[in-house]
DNA sequence: CGGTTTCTTGTAACCGGTTACAAGACGGCT
DNA sequence: AGCCGTCTTGTAACCGGTTACAAGAAACCG
C-alpha cells in the first residue's frame, strides 16, 4: 500500500510523514517530557500509519548500549544447563535484558572466537567454562568488557566469580555414605580437565583417606551413558562396592538404571549418590541422594552481578556457595 | 598503556596506527582477496597491538544483517522447552547464527512488546505461542520480517509453520489404552486457551466417543503439580478409573507420583500415559508410555526453515508432524 | 612508447538511530 | 517596548562499521 515494498519505515520516514524533525520523533518514542501534545499526537499517528518499529540495532550503536547479555556455556545438554538458563532468563527479564546464547563446545579456539563475536552485540558476558584456561580464553579480548565467571578455574582475570564449593560438597557426601555404614565407596569421575570434576574427585579422595579407606575412581564424562558404563565396569572387574558416588546426577542416574537392569537393589545392596540436585533427582525412583546446588539461583545471581557490574556498581570479587546434602531413598540406611 | 583508557579501539584507530584507510582495514578483516600482503601484514600488526575486536553491532547496522535469530517462547520451564532450545542451538551454531532469547510469559501485550523489541536485533523470528491469537500478536509488526511459527493456532499470517498432529496423537493414545483393555480412561487437560491442549483433548474425546465410552476430563495446566491434584480429585470424587491419559508428560509424572504415594499400583490398577516424550519419561519408574514428539528435532527444523526463509529460499508453508506411540511399563497389559 | 586493462587503495556516503547545540516562540517582568 | 528565562523544535554530527566510486600504480600490449 505505502509503496515502500521491502524495507521498513525509518525514523526519517516518520519525520517526513508527520512533518517534524527526526529529533522530535526520537523524543516522542523515548517519552521525553518536552514535547507539545499536539506534535506528539501527530508523530504517533504517522508512526501508526507507517507501521513504524524502531530499529534496536541502530539505537544500540548510537547509545553504546545493547540491553543484551551474552551467555557462553560449554554445552546445552541436560537439565543442569537448562536449569541455569531458566534462572538467568528470569532475572534478565526482570531487568529488561535479553540473553544472547553461545555455546563454545570443546575447543578453546572456538571459545575465543565466540567471545570476540560478542563485542558490540552485548553489554557484558556470563562465562561458564570449567574446562578451560581462563587467561588463555580472555587473552585476546579487551579487558574493559564486563564479565562474570561461573565455576571457572583459578585465573588472573580479577573478574567477579561465583563458585560452588565442590571439594567441601564431595567430602560431605562421602561422610554421609560412611554414616550410612558404607565402606566400599567408589567414585565415578567427571571429564578430565574440568575443574568441577577435579574438585569433586579431590574431595572424595581426601574424605576417603581421612577415613583410612582406599579411594577407587572410575572414569566418566558427566553423561548418563558413562554412569552406565562405569557400573558395567564394576561388574566386569568384580570390584567390591557398597556405594557409588558419581560426580554429577546424570551419571548417578545412569548408574541407577544399570543397577536396576542388573537386578542389584538400591539402596540395600549398593547406595547411589550424585551431585547437583537436578529436578530429575527427585522424580526418579529410588529418589537420588545428592548435593544440592541451586542451579537456577546461581544463574540468576550471575546475571544480577553482571548487571550491577555493567551499571558500574561495586560487586564482590568472589562468592563461594556451599551445596547442601539432600538425602533420598538411594542412600537410606541399610536395614539394621 | 595506549592511553585510550576506557573505550575500545575502532577501525579508525587501527587505520591510523597502520597508516592506511579504514576501507583497507575492513578489507583485511573481511578477507577480501585484493589486498597487498605487505599492507595486510601491517594492518594485522596494528590490530594486534591495539587489541582490536570488530564491533558487531556497527557491522550489523551497515550490512542490515545481524546473524541472530530471535526465539520467542511462552515459558522456559521444564524439559520440553530446554529440549527445544537445545535443538535450536545446535542447528543455529551449525549455521553460524546466534540465538536471542525472549520469553513472553502470559500476557499478549508483553508478547507484542517482545516482538517489537526484536526489530533490528535479529534477522528473523521463531515464535511458539500455542496460547495466543497470532493475528493479534503480529498485528502491529511489519509483515516483512521473516518468521517461522511452531505449534501455533490457526491464523492468517501465511507464514511457514511446523505443527505436531496433536489430535491424531491423542486418538492413537486412547486406542492404545483401549487395546490394553482399559475402559475407564480419564483425561487430564492442559491449560485453557492453549491450542495444543485443546487438540489433545479433542482427540481424546473423539476416540472415546468412537468407542462408545463417556469422556471424563479433569482440568490441569501442564505442570507436575496439576497432575498430582487431578489424581487427588479422582480419589476425592470416587471416580471410577483404570487409565489416566495426561495431556503432557509432566502432568503424567505428577499423576504417577501421586498414585505411588497413595499406594495404587501402576499399571496393574491404573495405567498412565503422557504426551511429548521428554527425556524424563524414559527414566522414571515405571517408564512412562507417551506420544513421542522429537522436540529437539522440531526446534532444529524450525531454525532450518527460518534460515532458508531469511536467505530467500522457498519454504514449505506447513508441515504437520506425526507423533509416535512409545509403550513403556506404565501401560503394560494388565495381568491376563 | 602511448594506451588500455587490472589491481590496489583511499574518500566519503550510508545504515538508523541519539543528542549537543542553536534558534525561535512565548510569557512574564520592569 | 525591551529584556530575560523557559520551553519547544530543528540541524547536523556522531556511534563504528561497509562499500560505491574514483584515482593512482603497475602490467601488458601492439
Amino acid at each position: 500500500m505505502t509503496g515502500k515494498g521491502i524495507g521498513q519505515a525509518t525514523i526519517r520516514d516518520v519525520a517526513r510523514e508527520a512533518d517534524v524533525s527526526v529529533a522530535s520523533v526520537s523524543r516522542v518514542f523515548n517519552r521525553l517530557p518536552n514535547v507539545r501534545p499536539e506534535l506528539k499526537e501527530r508523530v504517533e499517528q504517522a508512526a501508526r500509519k507507517l507501521n513504524y518499529v524502531p530499529h534496536a540495532g541502530a539505537r544500540n550503536l548510537s547509545m553504546a548500549r545493547t540491553g543484551a547479555i551474552g551467555v557462553v556455556l560449554p554445552d546445552l545438554h541436560g537439565e543442569f544447563f537448562s536449569e541455569m538458563l531458566r534462572g538467568m532468563e528470569r532475572e534478565a527479564a526482570l531487568r529488561q535484558r535479553h540473553l544472547l546464547l553461545s555455546n563454545m563446545h570443546l575447543d578453546i579456539g572456538h571459545g575465543i572466537e565466540a567471545l570476540r563475536n560478542m563485542r558490540g552485540r552485548v553489554d557484558g558476558l556470563i562465562v561458564m567454562a570449567p574446562h578451560m584456561n581462563l587467561d588463555e580464553l580472555f587473552a585476546h579480548l579487551p579487558p574493559s568488557i564486563p564479565a562474570v565467571l561461573l565455576n571457572c578455574q583459578d585465573n588472573g582475570q580479577g573478574r567477579p566469580e561465583l563458585r560452588v564449593d565442590n571439594v567441601a560438597g564431595a567430602r560431605a557426601m562421602v561422610r554421609h555414605l560412611l554414616d550410612c555404614g558404607r565402606r566400599a565407596i567408589v567414585h565415578i569421575e567427571g571429564p578430565a580437565g574440568n575443574i568441577e570434576a577435579a574438585d569433586r574427585s579431590r574431595g572424595y579422595a581426601e574424605a576417603m583417606e581421612a577415613a583410612g579407606l582406599q579411594p577407587v575412581i572410575l572414569p566418566g564424562n558427566f553423561d548418563e551413558e558413562s554412569g552406565h558404563r562405569a557400573v558395567a565396569r564394576l561388574q566386569a572387574d568384580q570390584i567390591d562396592v557398597d556405594a557409588i558416588f558419581a560426580a554429577n546426577d546424570m551419571m548417578a542416574i545412569g548408574a541407577l538404571v544399570a543397577l536396576r537392569d542388573m537386578g542389584v537393589d538400591v539402596p540395600s545392596q549398593v547406595a547411589v549418590a550424585g551431585f547437583d540436585n537436578i529436578p530429575l533427582a527427585r522424580l526418579i525412583s529410588p529418589g537420588l541422594t545428592t548435593m544440592a546446588v541451586d542451579i537456577a539461583d546461581m544463574g540468576a545471581r550471575g546475571i544480577n552481578r553482571l548487571v550491577a557490574l555493567i551499571d558500574g556498581e561495586a560487586v564482590p570479587q568472589m562468592e563461594l556457595r556451599q551445596p547442601g546434602l539432600i538425602i533420598r531413598t538411594s542412600s537410606q540406611l541399610s536395614a539394621a
